[in-house]
Order: C-alpha cells, then sequence, then structure tokens
DNA sequence: CGCCGTATTGAGCGCTCTCAAGCTAGGTGG
DNA sequence: CCACCTAGCTTGAGAGCGCTCAATACGGCG
C-alpha cells in the first residue's frame, strides 16, 4: 500500500517502492480518530470524507481548531507537543491513511527531494483559517464558503458545496454561534448571493462573495 | 559564522563546520525586513530583538500576523507561496541571521538528524496565538501577556517585561481596539492583577491572569 | 518650553450574543 | 400511511460588550 503523501488537489503517492507500512482506516460519521493527551505517533493523510477537530474548554464551549478535507494531512501540530492536543471527529464517513511518524522520518532521510514538498505542505498549514479573526461576521462566513469551495472537492473552486458540518461547527469554528451563522447566511440569500438549502449551497455571485471577504 | 538554528529559550547553533553562509542584518526600530510580493529566498534567526509581521487590508486596517522575538524563526509562512506575505518591521534595534533557504535545504539534507527538531519547531508555529479567537477582550489580552511573558525573554517566565509594541500594535494583533486594550490593562490593574507603567509591565498575579486567560 | 505621538478615559451606538419561540426534515412506531 | 418526536435550522426581541468618536493627560524630544 502506497504512503499516501496527499495534498490538496494534489494527490501524489510517493514511495510505493519503500517498506512503508501505512494503514487505511475506515470512520464512519461521528466516529472518532483520536483524542486529547494520546500519544502523538502518526500523521493521517485524508482519502476520502471530512473531519473536525475540536477542543472543549472549562466552560463547556466546543472550539473548533480546523476542518480537514480529503487531500489534506493531519497531525503535524502535535509533533512538538508530543501527544494529539484535539479531538478529531468524522463528519461524513471518511477513510484516512495512517502514516506512522517514524517511518514519515525515515522516509525523509531516504528522499531528500521530498523536503522541499513537505515543508511547503506545512507552509500552507501555517496560513490556513486566517480568515477567523475578520472583523465582522459576513466577512468570516464569505471568507469560509470561499475557502470550503477550494477545499471541499479538490482543485476546481465549486459553486455547488455540501458543508459536511452543521451551523453550529461553523459557529464554533469563527467565533460565531449558529443564530449569527443562520442569520448571514440568510442575508446572503435575500441578496442573491448564494442560495441555501439545508447542508447544500450554491455560490451565485463569487464575485460579490469575494469582495465581502475581502 | 555559525548557522544560528535558534528556538525559543534553546538557541542552538548548528553547522559551524559547514559552508553554511548566513548573514547577520542589524535593523533599527521601524526598520523594515521584508515586504509582501518579495521573493523568498532566506529564513530569518532573531538574535536579539523584536519584529511584527503585519498586513494592510483594503479597509486600511492593519492586521498583524504575528510578533516574533529573540530566540524564534521567521519566514516558514512564505515557503509555499514563494514570496512573502507580511510586511515585517523591527519594534526594536533587532539582529537578525539571514539563512537562504536552499542552504537550509541542504542542511536538511546532510544532517538529517534535525530534521525532528525543524518539524517540532514549525510545529510549534502552527499552534501560535491560538487565544486570539478567544471570546473576551479580557481573555485575549490575559493569554497574550502570559505568552510574551514566556516568549519575550527566553524560557524563564518573566513577572516583568517591557512591551515593544504600542497598544495599537497589541490591539491589531488581537483584534480589537488600542481603547480596548488600555481599558482591559487598567482594570486588570485595578484588580491587582498587573501593574502598568507605559510599556513595562509587572504581572502581579500569574495565577488570576491563567485564569482569566482560561 | 512647546510640540506631537501615544495612552487613557468617557459617552453613545451597533453588532453579535442570549434567550426564546416556531419551523422543517427525517426517523420511529403504531 | 400518518402521528409523533427529535435534532437542527430559522427568526425575533432584548441585552451587553466592544467600537466609534471625542476630549484629555502624559512623555519624549527637538
Amino acid at each position: 500500500m502506497p504512503f499516501c503523501m496527499a495534498e490538496a488537489g494534489d494527490h501524489a503517492c510517493a514511495g510505493q517502492s519503500n517498506a512503508m507500512v501505512t494503514v487505511r482506516r475506515h470512520l464512519e460519521r461521528h466516529e472518532v480518530l483520536c483524542m486529547p493527551k494520546n500519544k502523538f505517533q502518526s500523521l493521517y493523510a485524508i482519502e476520502r470524507g471530512a473531519l473536525k477537530a475540536y477542543q472543549v474548554d472549562a466552560s463547556g464551549r466546543e472550539h473548533i481548531h480546523g476542518f480537514y478535507f480529503a487531500g489534506e494531512v493531519l497531525g503535524y501540530k502535535a509533533i512538538h507537543m508530543g501527544h494529539y492536543l484535539s479531538t478529531v471527529v468524522a463528519l461524513t464517513d471518511t477513510i484516512v491513511c495512517e502514516v506512522p511518524y517514524d517511518q514519515f522520518l525515515e522516509l525523509l532521510k531516504v528522499k531528500p527531494e521530498l523536503h522541499k514538498h513537505i515543508l511547503a505542505l506545512i507552509s500552507k498549514q501555517l496560513n490556513a483559517g486566517a480568515y477567523v479573526d475578520a472583523v465582522s461576521a459576513e466577512q468570516r462566513i464569505a471568507a469560509f464558503l470561499i475557502d470550503l469551495s477550494l477545499r471541499i472537492s479538490g482543485a476546481t473552486p465549486m459553486v455547488e458545496l455540501t458543508l459536511p458540518m452543521s451551523r453550529q461547527d461553523i459557529g464554533n469554528y469563527l467565533g460565531l454561534t449558529a443564530e449569527t451563522v443562520s442569520r448571514v447566511f440568510s442575508r446572503l440569500q435575500q441578496e442573491n448571493v448564494i442560495v441555501t438549502d439545508r447542508k447544500l449551497i450554491q455560490i451565485k455571485n463569487p464575485v460579490m462573495l469575494k469582495q465581502m471577504a475581502e
């Protein structure tokens, strides 16, 4: 089984010839991949599906660190602490490819030509979700929808997307309440920027949406 | 001159024996290190001083991505885009060690034992500044002060620190106005949690402060 | 000493949260 | 097949926190 060094829009599989033992795991909706304090041992390349990483704070609020989609790699954040920091659960049926970290390091040693690629991948994650600290709810949500439209389904920006997460999840991620998310969705629909039907979102006016996200 | 692979609280210098050509640059207060769209060529290890990385958006707001202090490395975010994304300026007189990226890659190839260390360093940056999306101004500022007290002066948490940045900078970083920052500082002082005198901050009650940050 | 940038403090407003009441869709059992 | 139930979503009314605008105080520096 190949080591799936997946990247958004670029599912490259490297190291087929190596003795890279990776385990493919099937997760059902709501199934947990890892928990805080679990010892960090592996990165996870997502082949199919969607996950959310979150932490519950003292006051019971669920803070979502991020969503992860097919083609993305999860777990870099845990490297420096030696254990995972979030609970990660599947939002839909999901397949992940478990990559033991010591084998990952071994691969880097054997194939230095991967260094650039890996560093670029991690670098991308450093820039992820910069929009969560935008001022207004509208800006955050517009940016969020654009981000999703780029990530949720490979390379081509989708004008129609199925949200795998609830309004509450979106709110918890963006630092808003589910009510505010719902209200902004309604307003965007009134302004003919999007059309919503439950989990389905159609982006009618991508230009306007981008402008709102600034 | 050694390649300063600096880390907070662990100024390790590796590769003295290599032909690692690094340039040490002196920056005065307000001097610019790099600008958006500048081609990414180097990482910067900070030997002394403090910098801020920011971007000005369409509406003229200055959004600060982060502050960087002695012992930290700057530039990872630029890897995947191939150019810098922020303007980086010195907040005080600062010395940085410029590390050309191709030589950095060369070092990784020659010394695979550094892989773990470097990845842990970058991993740490992935977790940086998680507190900016806390709910209340008080939480953000408390967490900010704790963060600074840990980073600004090496390893030992400082109870007395000199802020290199303005209230406006703090506000721009945390998504607040300078007025709000000022008001919260005043309130914290009234509650005997800190004592402020211009740029000087003494943490009188670290336990309470930590509790406020949640 | 006088200037100017920075910080502090106050008053009023607006956006988002809170609390609460319907509403819709999907699932279950009679 | 339909009544019922539940979870998630939508919509409304009121409250609170932080923003805006504005005035004042402070400090460094010429």
